[in-house]
DNA sequence: CTGTTAGCGCATTCAT
DNA sequence: ATGAATGCGCTAACAG
């Protein structure tokens, strides 16, 4: 169809250069020692002719692509698009691409992405997220390098990257009891979505756990399942006043819910934080810009991205990758008061 | 360095179906007609031997990659990612799959990015807004079929899908005017960014326009430049006030500055809206959670990439594509109240 | 309608 | 150190 690229090809390059092509080819991937005058020469060619290596015609003949499939679930979610962005920074000098595929958080559409990531014949993938069963990431691993990042599976300890959200979780808690709050509700999700979201049902237990070390048993009035978004956490506020159980403070299992729930206890004229403390997780940017400006825990995602991407490169070397374990950081701000 | 995968190749399929490769190419590419028998044959073979094309011989002897580039600026930035999607949706039962490159808004980043574009062979490019020079583009433009989204070139109008900027910030400068405020502050972007990101500089005379046509001259003073993230909005509100000048209302040229701009007034305990009503533009998720909701204004970003993406497909077959122009809509919220 | 014949542009032996 | 030869897997004329 479209037929006008650059149609300088090794052979133009060879002939400029008086060279052969395998001279070119050499100079080009740096695969053996060239006499430097040829080198020059070719190089001049190169530059002189602007040749652009086709680049299909290198992966057919060398069996690699040079380029990683990401699974990613959504554009535009924070925290996975900062993995995106840690990713790309951590692929910058290196020789390889990312090629994105887009889950949309739906296995069979997951699935349909890896596939396409496996036909683009990609040298190794990064999974972020995603809810597509072990089993069949058991498999893609079987064919090619595979890191799972945001996720934690139990079959396949050594490709995966994640946060200790339990820790994190229990320190978010805790700060809370330090603040002599006793009564702390939780909105956590759904027990479908934790089965496949590690994550959240981590916090959760962090919550569980932060509260039974200071001597306090959970109380199931206090919690209530909401699906991540922003307006579950306004039902989620909701349906905890309705339930009549006191509670000075909320701690939500991301930042969306607390942007919910802000605007619940805001409609219901209960203020925050001097009637209600609030708490997120997450640290998405408009957190900080909230009214009052949301204490969270930041999840270093930029970070993530990055290391996973080198890991991807260690694992694609045959080399075993490293794979700490983040933690997340405590941000505190104004949405928080001492009980009391 | 990674070579397990699917071995089979067209001449496996064509043994066992027991015709020629051309004739399993034909049935792929549904290019000729096939009796029925053979290509039932070949269909079951392909299905039995679970074979997957290669990809890049397949470019590489047809000449065309079947991709298209996308060079976003920045993932993780709401309207950009919007639109990502938009264009994943549109592309969606077409043959081509997007290749994303992201410009992080630098030139010169973006400049590599749409050299890696090229040399992967993509079939077409969309250009998510950038900073990058129009003589680039249209270069760009004379190799491949070229589509810019969210920008307004003055060179190439035939090659560009954008929003009616300036319409919108009339009519949501009119929708302040309309309820009773007269003093309406701006804030807009250095002009710096302006001159490239020339949507800015259409919603500040849009701003202007509604002014006058109510009778009114815009004052300098209520004006104040930002950079469009988050802090400045703040900043630019500490301006604002230090000035002097009195204003009933502030209307900014992007939600994220109108989020800076609610924690300013928060902090010096200015009500939002019984003393100063706030509007914004874009629709961010996080403004109709903000305390109080924000007004503004929704840019149909998902529909505009999935036009995008229709448009690009229909240039690629040669056809003039069809490039209407958005509106904004106005969502009335709690942050705008009537004045006096 | 179908098989045969040539490449597509490059990497990689194998000689030298 | 370098050139010649071969093939990566597929598509696209070309005959028939």
């Amino acid at each position: 169809m479209v037929d006008n690229k650059s149609k300088v090809t090794i052979l133009d390059i060879a002939e400029k250069a008086q060279v052969s092509a395998s001279t070119v080819s050499r100079v080009l991937r740096n695969s053996a020692v060239v006499a430097e005058e040829k080198r020059d020469a070719v190089m001049q060619a190169i530059a002189e002719l602007d040749y652009r290596p086709n680049i299909f015609a290198q992966s057919l003949a060398s069996g690699q692509s040079m380029t990683i499939g990401v699974l990613t679930q959504n554009f535009g979610s924070p925290f996975y698009d900062g993995i995106l962005q840690g990713i790309l920074l951590g692929l910058e000098d290196s020789e390889y691409w990312p090629l994105f595929a887009d889950g949309r958080w739906q296995p069979t559409i997951e699935q349909q992405a890896l596939d396409l990531l496996l036909d683009r014949r990609v040298d190794g993938i990064i999974v972020i997220g995603g809810q597509i069963s072990e089993e069949i990431l058991q498999k893609v691993a079987a064919k090619v390098p595979l890191l799972v990042v945001a996720r934690q599976l139990q079959t396949m300890p050594n490709n995966c990257l994640y946060l200790d959200n339990f820790q994190a979780a229990y320190q978010v808690t805790k700060y809370l009891l330090d603040m002599g709050h006793r009564d702390i509700a939780h909105l956590t999700a759904s027990v479908v979505y934790q089965e496949t979201v590690n994550d959240i049902q981590q916090r959760y237990r962090g919550y569980q756990q932060a509260l039974r070390d200071a001597g306090l048993e959970p109380d199931p009035r206090l919690v209530v399942e909401g699906n991540l978004q922003q307006q579950s956490g306004v039902l989620a506020v909701e349906m905890l006043l309705s339930r009549g159980r006191p509670f000075s403070a909320i701690f939500t299992a991301n930042d969306q819910m607390a942007f919910g729930a802000r605007l619940a206890l805001y409609r219901r004229g209960i203020r925050v934080p001097e009637d209600v403390s609030l708490m997120g997780f997450d640290d998405e940017s408009s957190a900080a810009y909230m009214v009052p400006p949301l204490t969270t825990a930041r999840q270093p995602s930029v970070p993530l991205g990055q290391v996973a991407a080198q890991a991807i490169l260690q694992m694609m070397n045959g080399r075993p990758p490293e794979l700490p374990v983040f933690a997340a950081e405590l941000i505190i701000r104004e949405s928080v008061s001492r009980h009391r």
